[in-house]
DNA sequence: GTCTATATTGTGATAGAC
DNA sequence: GTCTATCACAATATAGAC
């Protein structure tokens, strides 16, 4: 009775988004061909066109739908009522989590907005995300727990950072850590989850 | 009367590496053309398969010269005779200063390692750098300060980790936290050759 | 060693039949 | 909406003159 009862078959323009989702974070923008899309899509060349012009408009869509995918969980999380550790905890395993399930976001995101910066700017003003408040949300934070930083940014970088090199390094780490182990890899990701949130409480505390 | 007097007007062999270096690190394999190199070098197209062949081994010169840039450093730094918290002071300093020097070298060695990981294997065998030993060594050294850590690849990556994200993330820090400030952006990089050392050391002592 | 000219294939994009 | 056919151009690479 219901619209899209077939598992597959949604509509093309939705279809054509998906795969170019997946080959465009395989390969980034130079690298993906519109024919590699139309292949993986199944359709024909012409039809990428029909339904997004160009491939830079596609590109910017599918950028857009990854962007969005991960910034706004940032803020979720902070802005929360939650008490720091906890936001700590929440906010690594939470982002372990997605990387885990899409561990080319990362290498995606910071390989494109580095070679377009610029596109930065249209994407923030569409997210919704302030970061001035946000920072300065997690500013108020620290103090309240008697954390004295000289500036909260260093905090936040590290707490990402920390949260993000392990993929965006996954070749490297994986080969020289664990042999190309993947089940070791794995394993080393799961205990993050635990071993993050204390490496960085022990290094606030005090201070 | 010696060879080379004159600043420029290398041999061309190494003019066009010097070049192709900074091409391909701007804009990544897949975003370079072996024109744009040579526009850049000021010389003609057909010189470069004169001398490399193909543009995956041009590429591949390139590539292996990048890499052998910092990875030594890694070894040669922890297997010196300092003290720990010494040597991670040594570790951060060095690392953010090379990387201001040449800030795109993070995100071009994990982009490309990201799209040929098997390329490693090569690179790993030519450099005389031995993971394992070293990660033994990272080991000892921190029994012997009385450090506990379950697994010392967890220091190593938080180390590394805390060093290389701000560079491979630099659009989004630097829009996100520095509306785009170049001088604040550099700044906050300073400061890290001491905020780094001091939130790691916090992290680590006792546990 | 360095150039011009050319071969071959692939690219993004459009026109037009159905 | 979806296809085939085609365009104009850029890509890597090679042959051959100088």
């Amino acid at each position: 009775m219901v619209k899209n009862m077939k598992k597959k078959k949604l509509n093309t323009e939705e279809n054509i988004l998906n795969e170019a989702r997946k080959v465009f974070m395989q390969n980034g923008y130079d690298g993906t061909s519109m024919q590699m899309i139309a292949d993986v899509a199944g359709i024909n060349k012409s039809l990428l066109h029909y339904y997004y012009r160009s491939k830079e408009r596609l590109f910017g869509k599918v950028f857009s739908s990854v962007f969005s995918q991960f910034l706004p969980r940032m803020e979720e999380i902070f802005m929360s009522e939650a008490n720091l550790e906890e936001k700590i905890h929440a906010f690594v395993d939470s982002y372990i989590k997605v990387f885990m399930e899409h561990p080319l976001i990362p290498i995606f995101v910071m390989q494109e907005l580095s070679k377009n910066p610029e596109h930065l700017a249209d994407l923030m003003r569409d997210s919704e995300v302030n970061p001035k408040i946000f920072i300065e949300k997690i500013n108020e934070e620290l103090k309240a727990e008697g954390i004295k930083l000289k500036d909260p940014r260093h905090f936040l970088v590290n707490l990402i950072g920390l949260c993000v090199f392990p993929f965006a390094a996954r070749p490297l780490i994986q080969n020289m850590l664990f042999q190309n182990d993947d089940k070791a890899y794995h394993q080393f990701l799961e205990e993050r989850k635990k071993e993050v949130p204390e490496f960085i409480i022990n290094a606030i505390r005090k201070g």
